[in-house]
DNA sequence: ATTTCTATGGGGGATTCACCCCATGTCATT
DNA sequence: AATGACATGGGGTGAATCCCCCATAGAAAT
């Protein structure tokens, strides 16, 4: 089964070289083409093809739209973003529209191709300079852990409590510190006695408000 | 200049193996070795080296710890975490460690070595499989140009995630709401899928991010 | 030397949680 | 008229939680 292509592109000669480019590759097959994104909507309609290669740098954002679009009656058809642009404003509103993929046309064929064969593969492929921004913006709301805080915890309680708070099972913070279920049992009720606290959720509350853990 | 790296794997085996694979390679020069944490950290500060290849599948976390401390330490260095781990929670740890690119030990070779050229650049990699998690991650955190999303929360599920946040019992829950038991797990298996929370205590932390309720 | 604290372990039991399945009725949109 | 989202219920299963009980060993304090 080779992989269905839809290219959708205003410009004719993209088309055509996207269609030189790929039609020499014997894992793909090229089902239609699309100027416009009407007619893109249209043929995946009809064509349902495994990959749409979009290209979403037109200035009315409508290959965004568009994308939107087709993600909402063709829910299997993956859409692989191609475009000029490279700023972050472009990239996540592609991905909140629903494409599996992004490459800049500055990119080498091959790099096309196995964004193509990964997107194929129901996987994501972020070409690795937008990957940098999606990691960025990922790490602007993040839980990263601190350490420490005064009180009337011992050192190992203090350990588990920051365990507890970030969510873990007693089963996964006693594989994490090597000690049985029993003794993460025994330092949980502990911290609870001591803070009275009675619950894991007024735990993970106490834990954010002494700044032990990020919400 | 070549690339230069430094292997950290606590099995030589893997380290020997990682070696032969990449020493052949001639944009590709293996500075040294670590099997430890802190022989890592310490190579690092000493070597310089452009990336660090670490193995994170230690069952303590200290693979992660050691990316953190060395980010801190030696920041132009890069670190890319080889694991057999591909879970999300190893993924998104080692991201928010400091990490810039993250490669399952199942990947080809030629990945890792796509990998190690993408980092040295400055770049970041991402596994396909793994960028799909990254993803679906932004997709659930709030965006500016995302206007609604399917995600959203009816009026009935916020009021019972706000409980549900304050550490309130599905039974406390259904008696404040006068409904049954069944209906509050329902709203709060609805809340917990649309929202990729998977325990009270993400829960929490969620609703605090939110400013739903307060720490 | 005895007490106290800390860390480590085990067992029992009632309850809750997390995730499945199923259904009915309403309301809005199409 | 039909579809879909929403809110409301129920049932079941396996795991986890929470709270008791018990213990030993070492370190620190008195």
């Amino acid at each position: 089964m080779k992989i269905q292509l839809l290219l959708v592109d205003d410009h004719a000669v993209v088309r055509s070289g996207l269609r030189m480019l790929l039609q020499s590759e014997p894992d793909v097959e090229i089902l239609g083409e699309a100027s416009t994104a009407a007619q893109a909507i249209a043929l995946a309609q009809s064509l349902r093809p495994t990959i749409i290669l979009m290209d979403i740098g037109l200035p009315d954002l409508s290959g965004i739209a568009a994308t939107r679009e087709i993600k909402k009656i063709c829910p299997e058809t993956a859409v692989l973003a191609l475009t000029i642009h490279e700023d972050e404003e472009y990239f996540f509103k592609i991905l909140e529209a629903g494409a599996s993929g992004y490459v800049p046309k500055r990119a080498a064929p091959e790099e096309l191709l196995t964004a193509i064969r990964t997107v194929a593969r129901g996987e994501v492929y972020l070409y690795p300079s937008l990957a940098k921004l999606l990691v960025r913006d990922f790490l602007t709301q993040p839980h990263t852990a601190s350490e420490n805080s005064e009180n009337d915890l011992t050192a190992r309680e203090q350990e588990v409590l920051l365990r507890l708070a970030e969510g873990d099972s007693n089963d996964k913070i006693a594989s994490a510190l090597v000690i049985s279920v029993s003794t993460v049992e025994r330092h949980r009720e502990n911290i609870m006695r001591k803070l009275n606290l009675h619950s894991r959720a007024e735990l993970v509350r106490y834990a954010i408000r002494k700044g032990i853990i990020q919400a």
